[in-house]
DNA sequence: TATGAATGAGCATTCATTCAT
DNA sequence: GATGAATGAATGCTCATTCAT
């Protein structure tokens, strides 16, 4: 009825929107996976409506996948500025360690998708190879620093540092993925940052007595 | 009426309806876990009709923590048939820790389940008490280990057995747990038995030289 | 495997089984209605099992009606209880609504299931006559007392028993009936003592200032 | 794009769909209760889907609450268009009785859906406060040619509103609430026009042959 | 007479998704 | 780009009832 009026409630904010949903999407999948998660719950939390969902990310599997991505690409990212050119080996692998102990306890939500996406075995993933490439960065840092070591004569030489780092990977990842199984078992209490440093320390003099072990004990 | 009149195929099973309920539940749930399990594919499963699962178990939740208490009371008896009276400390530990990494490889349900329940932060395990008794057979046993091997002057006695435990545990656990995207970004496959065989070697390597080495190296 | 030892668990009691159910399920039907009860509740609140009340009754339906019945029967007896031979008409009268209101107000179970069989059109009680027989014994002595009234000169002559009958009925029926939506929307509380018995007086008044009425107002 | 544009038949309504859905609701809940009523008939009746139900009433139980708000609303409607401004005392209180004990005949879903609420003892309007104000326009007009009716002399003068608005609501609606057993035990048609106006005359009579007793009776 | 086990149809409700504007 | 309306196939769960002992 009015002329103008035309105050064009100017909320299109595409990138906004977009973020937003993500934001809400990775929260909601981390405490209830893909199947616990609710698109209404997603959409309540972005603040918009669920059409937008399917606008941005086609279905939500699409958004999952989506959110998989970004937590694997800010791991990747974080990888990268790790820098150990200028140390030796055994404190590089020590910083290599505590990264990812300390990325993980910082982040279970990474922990969290990944086993999600586990449990269904991998379904989600097997048909995109998004997540193929995000290796890398980590485990080749670790490779240089394993083979300074090795050369430097301070390391064993039989170390495989895709094994090397797996053994990395599951000190700290199982702590953070079985939180509150091993609370209520073991009454371990991850949030006690004592305990995190103790916890901290003795893994650090397990792979570090591993490396520098020279003579390899009986074979099993 | 007839004397013997027993073999005659009875429609009447209540112990064997249950446990074929809950053997299909346990499928059921480790595939897709709580939220993603459907009740009427484990009434399927089980060869009976969904009512029955309800009148056992009285709830989908109710039947996921008596899958969960299934399974951890089978490792639990599992842990108890390990005797460990007569071997060396040494000896001792190795047999701890390839059960344990037998264990998880041979039952991934196991793992399953205990990662969905930690998706949901504990939800159902927080307010039973079934989980609590569980740890005890083999983490004592591995304190007894642990404890000969420190008189016997052969491990270091700085050793925390239930830190200890979790590494050993850790170690196993996240190699299933993370089978799919292991699998996906380091190409490591753990259906491989000579794959398998050899992280096997590494692993105890690993706890063993950390439990030999005598004087700890530099903190951080 | 012993010889003797039959205690014989002798819990068989078939009447009381019997009569429990039925009170059982007078109190569950009254709050529910016949959809709102629960047979299990039922079979609960008697301290029996769910078989029996099909033993016993047939169907829900049938243990509905079995209620029905057993409420009417009793009013019926109550009914007969009351003896106007030696009193005045008026004092007839009072006594005859004073019964019926009494009645109600303290049996609102009766009126919950006439309404609930009165919801469903008297589906249930329509092919059944056992409700048919149960007006006579108040209707009868009513009859009588306003003939009474009526040829002493006392009681106008043109008053039909059975609509005065339904005049007095509705006028304790319905404030038992709407006792909620009553007390919601004008704030009267049938509980408080008081305001019964002033509900009471008016009512009195009421029926008494018409029947002896001798010029009739302008009709309509 | 066209100017006109509309008359196009759209599918898109949400006024007429959730009209529709509150009459198909009303009917359903009129004839089994909250517990006998089924949505996916509310929703077939209505031309619908279930889940629009759940769109825009949230519940079975709103939904139910949202018929009864409707129902007393149009009676509260009703009520505002009467007016008794100049209509002697008489005619004035024999028009108010009128009205109820016609609205109540002409709408016996009202008196099953009160019926039904008050078997469930006033539980979904009790948290709700959409019920109290229904009261207020049938029973300000009451109470307006009461009083003139006592200035005129020609109405006794202790009578109390409220209690004579329950003693009218009480003739109308209980003979529409039990129509069924009425008819069952005596033989009472509702139905039939001549019986219906013999009812109404017998009753304008009873209520007027109060207001206009001056002497009271006898008290009990 | 009494009871635990079994049944299948049906219940209210929620799901991810698409349509129409 | 953004939104409210609409969909139908499931979802977990409950129902009154019957079977077998």
């Amino acid at each position: 009825m009015e002329p103008v009026m035309k105050e064009q409630r100017c909320r299109r904010d595409p990138e906004g929107t977009r973020h937003r949903i993500l934001t809400a999407a990775q929260e909601e999948f981390a405490v209830g996976g893909l199947y616990g998660a609710r698109v209404d719950r997603i959409a309540r939390g972005a603040g918009t409506n669920e059409r937008m969902l399917y606008y941005y990310f086609g279905s939500k599997d699409g958004l999952f996948l989506a959110v998989l991505d970004h937590v694997l690409t800010s791991l990747n990212n974080a990888e990268r500025s790790l820098d150990l050119s200028s140390v030796s080996p055994e404190e590089g692998v020590t910083r290599v360690a505590h990264f990812l102990w300390d990325y993980y306890r910082d982040h279970p939500d990474l922990v969290r998708l990944l086993n999600d996406e586990n449990l269904r075995e991998g379904k989600l993933t097997r048909e995109v190879t998004s997540l193929r490439r995000i290796v890398s960065p980590l485990l080749h840092a670790l490779t240089d620093v394993l083979d300074r070591g090795k050369q430097a004569g301070v390391f064993r030489d039989d170390v495989d540092p895709a094994k090397f780092y797996t053994v990395l990977s599951g000190l700290g990842y199982y702590v953070v993925s079985n939180r509150f199984t091993l609370e209520a078992t073991l009454g371990m209490d991850l949030n006690d940052p004592a305990e995190a440093k103790r916890m901290r320390q003795t893994n650090t003099e397990f792979v570090l007595s591993y490396l520098k072990h020279r003579e390899p004990v009986a074979a099993v």
